[in-house]
DNA sequence: AATCACATCAACCGCGATCAC
DNA sequence: GGTGATCGCGGTTGATGTGAT
C-alpha cells in the first residue's frame, strides 16, 4: 500500500467492523488521525511526543542515535507497518521496527499490530454472548487475559482487560465488594449471567451492553 | 458557558519466560 | 549452561470524550 494511494488504505480499514477513521489535514502534508473508539468524535490527534530516552538505557542503540516516537500512531506509521508486515511477515519486532524505518520500539510495533492493525481484529461493543463468556472464563481462570482472549475470536487481551476493569469492576464497586470475591462471583453467577443469558436469547444482530439500570436491580436484589 | 468528575481505551511499562547463539 | 535478545503477559497511565452541576 503506497501512501499516495491513501484512499485505498482507508477503504481497507473502513471495511473492518466498527472502525472509525477520521482524517484531518495535518502539518507538512501528513495526515494525522484518530483511530480510537467510535465514541470519540473528534478527529483531533495529539502530536506524538518525541523523547530521548536515558543514554544508559540506550547504549545498544547509541550508534543509531534514534529518537524514539511514542504516543498515538500516525496513519503514515500504520501504513509503513502494514506494508512491511505484508511483505516480510511479523515477528522479530525490534529488528522489524528498524528495518521498516519506524522510530518505534519493537514492543510498540507489536502492540499496534496485534491490538489494532491485524486484519482479523474485531472492534465494537462486546455482544451479550461475549460478555457471558468473559464472565464465565474469568470465574475459572482469573486475570488470564490472553488465555481468555483465545476463546473470543478477534478480541484482544487488552480489550477484554479494559472491559473487565471499566465495566465489571465498576459493578463490583457498586456492590461494595471485590471483583474476585465470592460475593461478587455469586452475584455474577446467579444474577448477572442469567440476565445476560435472557438478553442473549432476545438478541438478534444487535449488540447488548448491560446498562446501569439493569445493574441497579440486581444490586438491590443482592444486597 | 464553564468547570469538574468520571468513563473509556490506546499505549506504555516492568518483568518473567523463552529463544538463539 | 550462560548470556543477551526478544516475546508476551498483566498492570498502569494518560489523553480525550461525556455527562452532571
Amino acid at each position: 500500500i503506497q501512501l499516495s494511494n491513501l484512499s485505498s488504505f482507508i477503504n481497507w480499514l473502513s471495511l473492518r467492523p466498527s472502525l472509525s477513521l477520521e482524517l484531518e489535514k495535518g502539518e507538512e502534508n501528513m495526515a494525522s488521525w484518530s483511530s480510537s473508539s467510535t465514541q470519540r468524535s473528534s478527529g483531533a490527534t495529539m502530536p506524538c511526543s518525541v523523547v530521548k530516552l536515558d543514554d544508559d538505557l540506550l547504549r545498544h542503540e547509541e550508534e543509531a542515535a534514534e529518537e524514539i516516537r511514542r504516543g498515538p500512531w500516525t496513519v503514515e506509521e500504520d501504513l509503513t507497518l502494514v506494508n512491511y508486515i505484508a511483505d516480510h511477515g511479523d515477528g522479530r519486532w525490534n529488528s522489524l521496527a528498524r528495518a521498516a524505518g519506524l522510530k518505534r520500539t519493537g514492543k510498540s510495533c507489536r502492540l499496534r499490530w496485534l491490538n489494532y492493525l491485524r486484519p482479523d481484529v474485531k472492534r465494537g461493543n462486546f455482544t451479550a454472548d461475549e460478555q457471558l463468556l468473559i464472565l464465565d472464563l474469568h470465574s475459572r481462570w482469573g486475570n488470564r487475559w490472553s488465555k481468555i482472549a483465545q476463546h473470543l475470536p478477534g478480541r484482544t487481551d487488552n480489550e477484554i482487560k479494559n472491559y473487565w476493569r471499566t465495566r465489571v469492576q465498576k459493578h463490583a464497586k457498586q456492590l461494595n465488594c471485590d471483583a474476585n470475591s465470592t460475593k461478587f462471583k455469586d452475584a455474577m453467577k446467579y444474577l448477572w449471567m442469567p440476565r445476560l443469558a435472557d438478553h442473549h436469547l432476545q438478541q438478534s444482530n444487535q449488540t447488548f451492553q448491560l446498562q446501569d439500570s439493569d445493574l441497579s436491580g440486581w444490586v438491590q436484589g443482592f444486597s
